[in-house]
DNA sequence: ATCGCGCAAAGTGTCGACACATTGGAGTGG
DNA sequence: CCACTCCAATGTGTCGACACTTTGCGCGAT
């Protein structure tokens, strides 16, 4: 394989994470282009734990600095407060929401429900071009994977997900698996790296990709499911918790 | 069966009602009350379609309507565009939002797939005491059905699958799930009185009750699809669409 | 009659100010 | 030394005002 290629793999890993973040919120913007940059910022610091859990908010200092008055910073705590990532209490400071584990196994239980909803859906309306372009994602994945490049694996990883949902046809289904996503890349970093997960995971994809073509409806919900929850065990193995 | 029975069945159905539309919500009120009281009044208008589908709604004159300025209103707004009742365009006039037999059928899925994971979790943490309570509430609906009571037998399905939800153990799909029904309460008028319906849907409720007690995993989860889906076709028969 | 231009009316997004609630610490009494 | 009270500092929720955008109507040209 050329080492370009590799390049390429890593080369535009940036804006893709931007885009696989949000991809829930297209639509949701609706609320002004500012209040949406600042919920942006925000939600980036939050998911990659800058802001850690119990964390202040203040809007006036946040004006601040963003140089805007407190109107659009508290449209974008609102929405903050809808995708879960601060508690906003009445009159109190609002605060970066913490997560237990309780929680992160909620959240689990409906991703992989949803992913086989997701699997089932593909089978039955996808075409075969279609599913040729989870190949192409395959391909990111195992070179990823053979360049022991962690990062680059999880965040394909993403878009192939994503690009799951967006071939079930289910636009509303897309829509809240993102936005359960947005929740899950909060912990994402405490299941990083784990002695051969990249490889079993890469098999499973691979397994996956192939039921799809061979239209096996059962195969493919099985081990859409089971990839959730290898990711949950993942997670759940890795450690420290904080409520 | 004793005559006040029935009448206490419906005493409290406007208040049921009320409960069950926002139990979504529990939590999310973290925004000011004014805010959430203003949504409250216009989610209630939206989805029994006193305010229909491409409405306007003028910032201006709701603030002038519940005596506060736009910034609560601006929030109600934001809070409906959350739950898909309204669009707020950026710079542009919001308005309630139209919704087309597709997306029904979208919701109608994922519906499906969750309650599916809601039997699942169910017949798995549930006490034999908390699924009596389930059999109350199948008791309510056989009286509906009985009296004929279409409306009474419809809300207390509702305060059923609720109930179902909560027993699940997982507040996160309850919460979710009750954000789709506040969707769902908007063609709900559609799928009214239709012959058979209630004595079919009865006799389903009653097997699914059976289901549980006996922690028939695969048995539960077939009838809790089965029912979403009967919903459904319902809707999808009677009729006219707008888009 | 039709189309395009331009202007007034209406509405949104943002701002700074203000009233009230909460918070944390200083000061007082036990 | 601790508990309680009170008060200033801090921060939120709400308001009215203003600039900018969109909308829709009238008017003139073709």
């Amino acid at each position: 394989m050329p080492p370009d290629t590799i390049a390429d793999n890593r080369a535009d890993l940036g804006q893709l994470r931007q885009e696989l973040l949000f991809s829930a919120l297209r639509g949701v913007e609706g609320s002004s282009s500012l209040a949406f940059a600042i919920f942006r910022e925000l939600a980036i610091g939050i998911v990659e734990g800058r802001l850690p859990p119990g964390h202040e908010v203040n809007s006036a200092e946040l004006a601040r600095q963003f140089d805007t008055s407190r109107t659009p910073v508290r449209e974008a705590l609102l929405m903050l407060e809808r995708e879960d990532l601060v508690v906003v209490p009445p009159r109190r400071r609002p605060h970066v929401s913490d997560v237990a584990l309780t929680q992160v196994r909620e959240i689990y239980e409906i991703r992989a429900s949803l992913y086989g909803l997701v699997s089932e859906l593909l089978v039955a309306r996808a075409t075969d071009e279609e599913i040729d372009r989870l190949h192409e994602w395959q391909g990111k994945l195992a070179a990823d994977a053979a360049a022991g490049d962690v990062d680059g694996y999880f965040w394909h990883n993403v878009g192939f997900r994503n690009t799951e949902a967006s071939l079930s046809g289910n636009r509303e289904l897309q829509r809240r698996l993102s936005s359960l996503g947005l929740q899950m890349h909060r912990f994402r970093h405490l299941s990083l790296s784990l002695p051969g997960r990249l490889v079993n995971s890469l098999a499973d994809h691979e397994r996956l990709v192939r039921a799809y073509s061979e239209r096996d409806v059962a195969m493919a919900v099985a081990i859409s499911r089971s990839l959730v929850w290898r990711g949950y065990r993942a997670i759940e193995r890795s450690g420290r918790w904080l409520a």
